[in-house]
DNA sequence: GTGCTTTCTTAACATACATCAATGTAAGGC
DNA sequence: GCCTTACATTGATGTATGTTAAGAAAGCAC
């Protein structure tokens, strides 16, 4: 199984040879088309994605049917709606895919498995989990103090492929203005 | 040292009796006076804080000098800048404490070695992190999607001892709003 | 190709929130 | 006690962003 998700075990997460195997074992691959709904508002989350190739989003509908785009996750990147996959709890958000997207799913038992068999992954796993809060903290330092321009130039900093690949109003959601808003904010720019 | 330190791995973390006095030994106690900085901008950040007694606070200053407030940490809450702590960069957050506090001080190698020698510890550990990052996730799922007036009302429900123990200028910073704007917010919804 | 849907832009108008300035009030220093 | 400082409120006004509606451009189905 010399997949990405093999690949990057063994380059990136630096996972010992010996272990390799019985962690590829423990794993299934799925692929969605763009539209699928991997969670639910309501649903708990038993899994944890693995983006191979595509793109899924992580966001919330409020009461007015407004969608809010908490997270995105391209290649390399983990997807969970973690609140429900540790604690338990029902999910407040959704999950879909914006692609097709080939996905390696697995669920908590298998991140405490392998952090069992494998100090590496453990370490990667805390690794994964103090970036994650590094970047949500700089997120909520952007929302509370920044105007959106700033904001989303930010964003196109941070992820510039990104900006390639999802509408603009995705964007706009992203950094919690309208799409009109976002596409002034531009034109601003651009007037530069 | 019965400390509420010690008791709080006791009775919270559920550390293992034998473990305790390994782990208590590599701590050591400071007293802060309001308004002492523990962190600042550029600063490395080498520590973190458990509060037994008192209230601190994490924060960034914007190019026009306005505070803007992240977190707080009340009595048995764990304090740090964690981007700075685990990645080992330049904070561009502060620190301060916002009363007499009496916290305990201790360093990764502390988590490292207590996760080493206390599994409970590792776990705890873990849970505190996937916490953290649950509580951001809702965060900023209302500073996308809800209005100020919204804002507030959570604030005030998961923090109601909070909400009284600090000014009103430092809730409209950390909901992203002027002082100003929080006392129409708030005399709009006593009008009601 | 034709039609249908989604996305993006623009404009006019509405509203939430910010800014500036003044006043009132309460708390702490001494 | 008085004075100072920090905090909260209020009003007038400004600005950023939201709302509604329309049209253009691009993508997709068939």
């Amino acid at each position: 199984m010399e997949s990405t998700f093999y690949n990057y075990l063994k380059k990136k997460v630096l996972v010992k040879s010996e272990h390799l195997p019985l962690l590829a074992r423990e794993v299934s691959k799925k692929m969605l088309s763009k539209g699928d709904l991997l969670l639910t508002e309501g649903q708990v989350c038993k899994n944890m994605f693995f983006v191979e190739q595509g793109l899924l989003r992580l966001y919330s509908i409020d009461e007015e049917g407004r969608e809010h785009i908490i997270q995105f996750a391209p290649e390399n990147w983990f997807m969970s709606e973690r609140g429900s996959l540790y604690f338990g709890s029902p999910s407040v958000f959704f999950i879909d895919a914006l692609e097709d997207t080939k996905a390696v799913v697995f669920d908590q038992q298998f991140v405490d498995r392998a952090s069992e068999i494998s100090p590496e992954y453990r370490t990667y796993n805390e690794y994964i989990l103090q970036n994650h809060i590094r970047q949500m903290q700089k997120r909520i330092n952007l929302l509370i103090g920044a105007t959106a321009e700033k904001r989303y130039l930010e964003f196109i900093k941070l992820y510039p492929d990104l900006a390639m690949r999802i509408p603009q109003w995705m964007i706009a959601s992203y950094l919690g203005i309208t799409p009109e808003s976002l596409s002034r904010v531009r034109r601003g720019l651009t007037q530069k």
